[in-house]
DNA sequence: CAGCTCATGTAACTGGTTACATGATTGA
DNA sequence: TCAATCATGTAACCAGTTACATGAGCTG
């Protein structure tokens, strides 16, 4: 249960309103946690009702725009939250499901898909390399910039592994083909 | 949507009952999908519906073992659905939340619960790592054993890397305490 | 035949997704 | 002033989770 919580920080970051929040999961903390305007509207007025945020100013609904500010609760409930023991999710990746399916079945085009997968990581990959290289040329200064940095760089490693296993499967899945026919 | 897929993948290998589908679950196949075993029951029950697969022996119900194989449409569904193209799934991880909460509202204890899983992490690893030995000495010979591998090595590589940012989380936290107090 | 375990199954709930609706603001 | 766009919101749905129930078969 990520979202309030990522809410909560992203608040705390800098208050704003819902559809700006749903601006902001499109970039920077989107490259970790993703949620649509929907959930994120669902979301706040759950975090009002149990006092962790407030609206800003105080008028009124639809077409409105609303910014929220984080209450002590709402700190504190992160604070909390933050320091929980949590187990790690074990790996879940479709991409696996199909690699088995293609030992069990025989040749298909999964390989195809997994050269345009390649290249759309390649993509990611040059982004987050970007960011950092703009945004911490030295590494994190500030306690708070090498966090952010951490993050960041979970990013670059993620995306360099998914670079590596795209081309290892794609030479085996290769190299299969030829020696099938 | 890859848990039907999963199943039939799985029943091809090898057809059985719904607890031992589970059990399945627990080991190999569940290293990279986990399904409860009431996913699996609600699922099974639909794919027969679907005509993809059938029980072998047609006796009734609750608490009778009911062992199931794949049917002709059940393989033809998979290999349609194997080709198919899928966008990469962007990263999606708490752990991510909870260092971006951390760099906003200061030290918590979170560096307690990262080092609680870098240990979980080098046990999997460990365990990827003697299966890769005990069953995979030479990698893969068939084309299906290579498969296998890969999915696999896929293991290993997210483990090696979990370990590793671990260990950087862990630097970077602890220095950020000693540079704090 | 009592009690245990195994195998199958039901029900309620949660987080996330998709499709759609409506009020407010802006600018040609 | 009206069409486009922005901001907020409702509803239905789906996959996955948790808790619990019940029939079948085995063992002491």
């Amino acid at each position: 249960m990520s979202l309030p919580h990522a809410l909560l920080t992203a608040l705390l970051e800098r208050p704003c309103s819902g559809s700006e929040l749903a601006g902001r999961f499109d970039r920077s903390i989107g490259f970790f946690w993703q949620a649509t305007h929907q959930q994120i509207y669902r979301e706040l007025k759950r975090l009002e009702e149990l006092g962790w945020i407030t609206a800003l100013e105080p008028e009124a609904g639809r077409g409105r725009k609303r910014a929220y500010q984080v209450l002590p609760a709402g700190r504190e409930e992160l604070r909390r939250w933050t320091g929980e023991a949590q187990e790690p999710k074990p790996l879940r990746d479709e991409l696996m499901v199909r690699l088995r399916a293609e030992a069990v079945i025989g040749p298909t085009d999964l390989v195809r898909d997994i050269e345009s997968r390649l290249a759309q990581h390649l993509e990611k990959l040059a982004l987050y390399q970007e960011i950092e290289r703009r945004d911490f040329p030295d590494g994190g200064v500030t306690r708070q910039r090498e966090l952010q940095h951490l993050v960041l760089q979970a990013g670059v490693m993620a995306e360099t592994l998914w670079v590596d296993f795209c081309r290892k499967a794609i030479a085996v899945l290769s190299e299969a083909d030829v020696a099938t026919h």
